[in-house]
DNA sequence: ACTACTGTACCGTCCGGACGGTATTGTCAA
DNA sequence: TTGACAATACCGTCCGGACGGTACAGTAGT
């Protein structure tokens, strides 16, 4: 059945971003990540053909999930899309176990494999941009979502949660995204 | 003598980074390593009796230089500190190869090896905000210097060199750092 | 004589991946 | 409807190679 072969794969990505925060991008065996989704070795082979297929669909899992978020953010009015991508960000980081996890476990093994998110990223970033009411600012907070993710990435904990709720809260503040009630 | 050894020990750290940045932050191997610092394996154990105290030490290389960097622009005038944060950052996305890569490195290994990031960004932050005329916006700026080294980590060049060179331009501009003379 | 290495040989472990097997679930002709 | 077959969705094992680390003998500079 096509579902359960989605919910497997759906498991066993979700299990090797989670394995990549815990012990490490660069530690992720297939055996410890046919372990943790609940399949064997030969199962997840089964399903990924290769450790550098299943690390490109990471990437490709990671991409399409924040396509798919801007997408959804078209046409809803000016900064709507900014607005979209700060809430993917903290939505993000409130489940621990970011997707973004397993982008590093692909740099881990190799840098090629991130081509396409610079290529997608340069997107987003464009998009946000021509849909903000002030571009440049627009971008200093399209990086700045970006730093602060990554050093959540790192594992430190540079801002407690609710230092990072009054960083955005100002953020938004800055960019005038206040009284605009965007459904999230 | 020691200045030799502190050569040696130099040139392993930045083969290191290096190698990291180009074959991804999980592939540096010890022969790797050696080969490209130009010393044995046997050299290589010499000054890092472990793989594990070399990435500790790279890590502790790159928190070390942004420390002494802040720490040169102590007492130097109001947003000196973000100043000095700032110019770092450029200088070292110029140099291909940031010490940066080296924490990469260190992540892929092991998350555990950071630690000391957490700790030592906090306080890069605490010192930059209290020597900022407009701390809220010294903290959007922190993060998103971080946002583009993420970026440039991952390999993704999300902007080219001249946009990145206005972006920092626009940046400084609203942080009021045009006009202060502030010799880097 | 000591420091700072080089070079070689080797061991144990871990990992990616190939492969052979298997149970379950359709699919379709007679 | 049933028997024949095949595709799907896995499981368990095995192997070759890479890697971290050890050991040790040698050596050039100071």
């Amino acid at each position: 059945m096509t579902q359960k072969k989605n919910d497997t794969r759906q498991k066993i990505l979700q299990a090797a971003s989670a394995l990549a925060r815990e012990s490490g991008p660069g530690n992720i065996s297939l055996d410890a990540v046919a372990a943790r989704a609940g399949v064997s070795k030969g199962g997840l082979l089964y399903h990924f053909a290769s450790k550098k297929i299943l690390l490109e669909a990471l990437v490709e899992d990671f991409l399409i999930g924040v396509e798919s978020e801007l997408d959804a953010a078209e046409d809803a009015g000016p900064n709507a899309m900014l607005d979209a991508y700060i809430s993917l960000n903290m939505r993000e980081r409130l489940c621990r176990d970011p997707a973004a996890s397993g982008l590093l476990a692909a740099l881990a093994k190799d840098p090629q494999l991130l081509a396409p998110v610079g290529r997608y990223e340069r997107g987003f970033l464009d998009r946000i941009r021509a849909n903000a009411t002030d571009p440049e600012l627009a971008s200093i907070a399209f990086f700045a979502l970006h730093g602060l993710r990554s050093l959540e990435l790192l594992n430190c904990r540079v801002l407690d949660d609710e230092e990072t709720a009054r960083f955005i809260t100002a953020l938004r503040h800055r960019l005038g995204l206040d009284e605009d009630v965007n459904a999230s």
